[in-house]
DNA sequence: GTTAGTTTCGGAAACATTTTCGGTATCCTT
DNA sequence: AAGGATACCGAAAATGTTTCCGAAACTAAC
């Protein structure tokens, strides 16, 4: 097989089978007006031929061709990766392939490969950005339906999914506080990043529910960087500010946190509580204590992303921003001095549609 | 656009043009025996109606199709990726796109994606593993190239490309003896893993070519986690063993081992060198610090299968097992006394074939 | 035995493009 | 101006599949 001449094509099926093409078609195709023997007979012919139809040929006839395309900002990013997989996982598995094409941060080679994507005859594109910060749709200049995760269209009439940071903030407040913890301060990363804003101001809104503010008065920002997260807890132990709680803005600046918490001799979690955000095991696990954090469930989200684009393929669409639930992770760096990880009230369900 | 009622087809730009359908595609694919005018008024024609050909309807005519398949075993690999992102730098420059299917580790799914690949007509298809052991051919039951990236084939016939572990061992034990250390041992990771008995067997080989051998006798294996370097590093000194330099299996390992050394005491590179494998660099550039270690370069390794996959479409093949180069990158784990960071020995050139 | 109805099958058109090949127009030469 | 060569163009075939619709065969009813 591997040098073989020629493909079989239904026209040999037909004449192994003894009918016409057209029969052979329809028998192949589950058509009825087929007679059950017939049936079997171009089946079994198919089978000996090993045939599959040239889907090229079958594109002519439908206007569906069976793949979909996903144009990433970066594929190096660790946020874009579980949405693919999820992506992947959802088409993948049925007949419908997933064609990647990686900008690379770069507009130009955007342009470019959403322009071989259409010319491919994509039947839906899936544009996957690696930060939350909004970016211009593409909407206008292509003829199939586009989906955006991670970071979303600016257009509301686009359909964007996007992780519920504020509720991931509020989970992480509420489980510190549920913990016992009153002195809370919060590490964050660059200030630039929508998803660090949208956490601060979250965060600062729970604690206030709270009858709480933040111990150092107002929000720490930096580099999303272990070395960070080293640094500003430095920072807040030679303020002489007294704190039992960090809420930090990434697990890499957790993970930094706690490393330096030890160093300096306070115990995580006796004598400081610490949540993360991402769930990126490889720091979250493998951290000193392990990480309270909060998962936004990637690989979920991109399922849904999938899901979603599929039903705009079949032509029902649900325009808006769609903010997709995250959930909290117990670990050791909040549990309890019995040694508790979970505690009732760290749940906060139900996606919300800020549309 | 995005609602057209229909996408302009050749005959539409034909019409425009004036001219017949073979003509305008003659002008179009840049064939000769076409007025130099005429061909301008198709192009002004096709661009004008925002014309691109319908690749199913080329296929039928071309064999090829412009698509290949990367079918991995697990996406979610740090060694995946690098790869897939070279192979997509390759391939989605041009014209050609790349199909992903994640297998994840299931045979039969692997299976049933294979044949979804062939039954979408890829011109070729690259098999992605995560980890070095030799993995059964695909190549008998597909009817296109395939090229075997990281996991080689065990079939001698097929063509495989692996990074050079036992130049990536000899470079690192070179740069250690280079640097003075005398008293070496290697932390590794699981045995069962091919990558690790090549590391283990050249890193001693490198060795007793300088007359020496391991100060702990031999190599010790645990798994590649970070945990599992501090345990090995209190082992060592447990044994009272007396070492300065410490290969190890991979960078993860050598973060551990970096951490436990200085939490013990010991000062890294002054009273030990620490060399690593895999260039992760979110743990060989965050380390305390930052580690000297082996870069598989595995982008350049998807640029490397992709354009030899491109060539085995084209119809030349070099069938056999393609070890890659890799090279040492210096940091501050082996650092000079006087800071001095790289050496002359430093570099062991050229690929190797074992075909 | 004829008619009507039902089931089953095949010819041919349609999809969008490329390519072959025959035909026409142009140009050059004498 | 005629002949021949050459450049250019277009009709038609071919690619592989699906679908429409007509034909054939078979069954049922009168």
């Amino acid at each position: 097989m591997t040098k073989a001449g020629k493909r079989p094509v239904l026209t040999d099926v037909a004449i192994a089978a003894g009918v016409s093409v057209a029969t052979a078609s329809k028998a192949l195709n589950g058509r009825n007006h087929v007679n059950k023997n017939t049936r079997q007979r171009v089946l079994d012919a198919a089978e000996k031929l090993n045939f599959s139809p040239n889907p090229f040929a079958q594109a002519l006839n439908f206007p569906v061709t069976g793949t979909i395309g996903v144009l990433t900002a970066d594929l190096s990013s660790r946020f874009v990766l579980p949405i693919l997989m999820g992506v992947e996982e959802a088409f993948g598995a049925g007949s419908t392939s997933v064609i990647i094409s990686d900008a690379r941060k770069d507009l130009v080679r955007e342009k470019f490969l959403l322009q071989t994507l259409i010319a491919k005859r994509v039947d839906g594109i899936i544009v996957l950005g690696d930060d939350a910060n909004a970016r211009p749709s593409l909407s206008e200049h292509v003829p199939v339906p586009v989906v955006y995760a991670y970071t979303p269209s600016v257009l509301a009439t686009d359909c964007s999914f996007t992780p519920d940071n504020a509720m991931g903030a509020a989970l992480a407040i509420d489980h510190l506080v549920a913990r016992g913890r009153r002195k809370i301060a919060m590490i964050n990363g660059e200030p630039r990043f929508e998803a660090a804003q949208e956490r601060s101001s979250a965060a600062h809104a729970a604690l206030q529910s709270h009858g709480l503010g933040f111990v150092s008065g107002e929000v720490l920002y930096g580099d999303w960087s272990e070395s960070w997260g080293r640094q500003a807890v430095r920072a807040l132990l030679n303020a002489r500010l007294d704190f039992d709680g960090i809420f930090c803005g990434s697990d890499q600046i957790a993970r930094g946190v706690v490393d330096a918490l030890r160093e300096e001799g306070r115990s995580v979690p006796h004598d400081v509580g610490v949540v993360g955000f991402d769930d990126w095991e490889l720091f979250s696990t493998t951290s000193r204590p392990p990480l309270t954090t909060i998962d936004m469930n990637l690989e979920h989200m991109g399922r849904e992303v999938a899901g979603e684009l599929a039903a705009a393929i079949a032509g029902v669409t649900r325009p808006g921003l769609h903010k997709l639930p995250v959930r909290l992770v117990p670990r050791e760096s909040t549990a309890g001095l019995d040694g508790t990880l979970a505690n009732r009230e760290d749940s906060r369900g139900g996606a919300t549609n800020a549309s």
